[in-house]
DNA sequence: CGCGTCATTTCTGGATACAATCTACCCTCG
DNA sequence: CGAGGGTAGATTGTATCCAGAAATGACGCG
């Protein structure tokens, strides 16, 4: 209310292209965090008024988180954010077992030495963001790690599949598997997948990468099922 | 509270209650259909004059159309009509060859008579379709065939991506192939699937339904190619 | 004659204002 | 005392208006 006319150049934090795409970030990344759990009701005014911004740019924002399948939206009804069930939390998994082993086979085999340097640099930042308990960072980490595994697997469309997956089982895993011993499995893991990719081993690097994903699969099932069983 | 465990089979009839949806649903089909073929601009002053509306709705349907891949937006620049490459077409092919039979094979054991019989008016359905002509409509009953073959795979995340999957690789059929012969062995095989399942000699029918998706493949990014090379 | 620069023009992005819809509470009636 | 309906508040959906970025064209300069 205080300065409506003048060109606010208070856009702080929202410094991307258009403000209903830094918009969309920012609510991203908060309900991947946990601020807005599932079930709660976003109102567009009030994130509108947080934000210092009209409704416009919130609407396409959550237009947009629905597309992604973080909220739902009901006419007239409002966004809430949307939760996994168990049962989705296991498809995506047996999804990734399925689908990123054979696109590692395809992406290792053009893999340079600048690849393998970025990778190591990933599982050491992983391990870091473990040791120093930053539970988002590890969460974008993995992420990073598993997608740059299937970089040059020069399939367009299982790429964006695969990511999506990630992001989805990404959310349950920061939120609960913060807790669990079981990082240390992975960071280790990771790092033989990648050692197994240089010295020429790749369908063992494959198959490691599948019993991976399983490990992270059981893993997280439980403590999910033990959380949602409350 | 939990996901309602009744099946939403209510989706598709649902009147559309706001003017965004129905023009979402417009451009979408109007896209899919070849009207707006890729590459096009569309603008959104122009659309909101022919729908008779302002452009606000016009902007919303068109961002969810961007999250259903059929349009690409870019800052400041507008909304362009996607193609796809033979590269995803292939990839989107292999990935639905790798994701429906196994799938199958999990729904077809609680197929029930009602389900045949639905299953059967499909297939009648797109045997007439093709006989007329129609492609869009045998677009349309294609997916929907597909889809309910594995309707009670009870594998949620699994089902959306395939149904993305039917989507966009039908757009291509649907401008393509409607010249191509190969329509008919479609339905034969289509056909033969079911007969499998209601047999119960459902590995077969899993293995048929990967044959049946290879071919439209080999098919398909045959005349795709030719197409591209014009 | 080609190219860079600037103004105009067009279009998209965002803000404000208004209308439609849903929710909740209260009042009336059986 | 409970059920049904109606009204008021809140919240979303849409229209109109304004500002800013990108494409287009003209002009001047090398």
């Amino acid at each position: 209310m205080s300065a409506p006319a003048s060109p606010p150049p208070a856009t702080d934090r929202l410094r991307h292209k258009t403000v209903s795409a830094a918009v969309t970030e920012s609510l991203r990344q908060r309900i991947l965090n946990g601020e807005f759990a599932p079930g709660i009701q976003l109102r567009q005014d009030a994130l509108a008024e947080e934000f210092g911004i009209s409704r416009i740019p919130v609407r396409e924002a959550l237009l947009q988180l629905e597309a992604q399948g973080l909220v739902r939206i009901m006419p007239h009804r409002g966004a809430v954010v949307t939760g996994l069930s168990v049962e989705e939390v296991e498809d995506i998994f047996r999804l990734r077992e399925q689908l990123e082993p054979p696109l590692l086979a395809l992406s290792a085999r053009r893999f340079a030495e600048a690849d393998y340097r970025r990778l190591r640099s990933l599982t050491d930042g992983y391990g870091a963001a473990l040791a120093a308990g930053q539970v988002d960072r590890w969460g974008e980490l993995n992420r990073s790690f598993h997608l740059d595994l299937l970089r040059y697997a020069d399939r367009p469309r299982s790429l964006s599949i695969v990511s999506g997956l990630l992001q989805d089982c990404d959310r349950p895993t920061r939120l609960q598997l913060s807790a669990s011993g079981d990082t240390a499995r992975a960071d280790h893991e990771h790092t033989q997948i990648v050692a197994l990719c240089e010295a020429g081993r790749i369908s063992e690097a494959a198959d490691l990468l599948q019993a991976h994903i399983a490990h992270a699969a059981v893993s997280l099932v439980a403590i999910y099922r033990q959380a949602h069983a409350e």
